[in-house]
DNA sequence: TATTCCGATAGTGAC
DNA sequence: GTCACTATCGGAATGAG
């Protein structure tokens, strides 16, 4: 499934050519079901998710028998993002990577960093909550979690596979083991460096205020570059605590309040990587992000 | 003079059509005293200011004795009305309208009504002066009050000549003409309509903080309709209290005070014609400014 | 308070 | 707090040699 899914990752966009796919603008304040015969063989991956994390949600059914959708059916608006739960079948591999009864997962229809994830929890009575809320429950949250360290290792081996040729520390690596070879030496034996740990690259969390009214937690890769990056709002909700990390919660009601009520996203701009300081002058970041994108790749 | 200062005036637009002419982004900024060989026979526009009121001014020479210009030269930024008073000479008739040893009458680069002229007076101690300064000294004061009427007058002409066609007072009057020859009267023992008096429609003030430091006065028509009206500061610049009437000085020490502390750039839209107000909105004035123009010129 | 260019800011409407 | 569109508002440079 692995493989699968990274192929879908993948499908929708060019090596680090951000993707023009065929959206249109009606697709931009409403998500409708395609009327068209959706996609095949997708049971497989929902036979990835082991059968104890299904029934650790309690919820686990087919998404026809969720949602029993009897029609093509638009959801406007902030309830775009229901249509993906409601009838996942229905969307392309390029949209849609992975359904099961517990999850879907979508590539972000615009994404702000290079590989930019949501992870679209189907339980009924957890969906339409806040996420302070819907991950207060210490059982659904152990579910949240899993499944995000699940994606963060793909989102890492899809970082890898289009960036692992500039990274140093992955040259550092193939030109070890090539060596080993070389010597004719058995590489399980040899003690290889490391290479590079692309998920600590990756983060996973989800929005103080989520403008999108079903639950969704959000996997993206660090580099927030994408030209879907347009604006002080779209960074600084993912790069200031307005993005609550996964592993944070459960939150005390003390630190919800307190992220709650700090106007994150009016914020001065400051680079993720270097931490210079860009007041409000966008565009600015915007160049100096380009540059901090080549160095992060290289690392 | 007036057949000619008319023609001047004309020959940069087509009817109705706001000027669009060989200005370059060079000119923006700075006024360079043009190379080649500049008008011929404008000697004939200085005759027709008449001794009287040049010997009122006190300093009527010939705009060279006056300057002296060594060579082409550029006047930047503030300083850029300066040029034309300098050597108006150098300029094409399409942009500068008339000169003498007095005053110098141009027409304004970003017209913000169909019909916009700067008059400039040469007078060494007064051009640099602030208006308010300038228009203290009653004599000066009386001689400009002169040249803005011969102004007015002239540019009613121009307003007649271009709107006249949709006038209804013009057409009570040239049908009633009309009506007189017919029946063999003698025009001038008839008694005709007035026709319309274009010349109310047209005004005659200084900025309360004038952007270019050469004392200039706006001679323009009351209708603020060009494609040069393009902000809040530049219509309210024209339709408040900012823009003080010539006939209006001298102005009393508080009365100055109490028109340069007033914002009046920042306040809300007001149409001149009808008073509606359209707050901030410009977009929605210059809408309404169009049916505006259409109804005053059939007035 | 001249212009232009660029960009930040603000309000709207989407079904 | 999604998007896009429009428009308002705000700063900086403007030249010349």
């Amino acid at each position: 499934m692995e493989a699968k899914s990274q192929a879908r990752m993948t499908a929708k966009r060019s090596e680090e050519t951000p993707a023009q796919d065929g959206t249109t603008g009606e697709e931009i304040s409403s998500t409708t079901i395609p009327p068209s015969t959706p996609t095949k063989g997708q049971d497989s991956s929902q036979q990835l998710l082991s059968p104890s994390k299904r029934s650790l949600l309690n919820h686990a059914q087919s998404p026809v028998a969720i949602d029993a959708p009897p029609a093509p059916k638009t959801f406007a608006g902030r309830d775009g993002l229901r249509a993906y739960t409601y009838a996942p079948e229905s969307f392309p591999p390029s949209r849609v990577i992975s359904f099961n009864g517990s999850y879907v997962t979508i590539n972000d229809l615009y994404p702000k960093s290079s590989v930019h994830l949501l992870l679209l929890p189907r339980h009924p009575e957890k969906q339409r909550l806040h996420p302070f809320e819907a991950l207060q429950d210490p059982v659904f949250l152990a579910s949240i979690q899993d499944e995000v360290r699940k994606w963060r290792s793909l989102v890492a081996k899809e970082l890898q596979r289009r960036f692992g040729k500039f990274s140093a520390q992955e040259r550092k690596r193939d030109e070890a083991m090539e060596k080993a070879l070389d010597a004719g030496e058995d590489i399980d034996e040899v003690a290889l460096p490391q290479g590079r740990d692309w998920s600590k690259d990756v983060i996973a969390g989800v929005h103080t205020h989520p403008s999108m009214s079903h639950l969704h937690i959000h996997v993206l890769s660090i580099d927030r570059h994408s030209e879907c990056m347009r604006h002080r709002k779209h960074y600084n909700s993912f790069a200031t605590p307005f993005l609550v990390d996964v592993e944070d919660f459960p939150l005390s009601r003390e630190d919800m309040v307190r992220r709650s009520k700090e106007k994150w996203l009016d914020r001065d701009l400051v680079c993720w990587r270097c931490g210079r300081n860009f007041g409000n002058k966008f565009q600015a970041l915007k160049q100096h992000l380009e540059g901090e994108f080549e160095e992060w790749k290289k690392e």
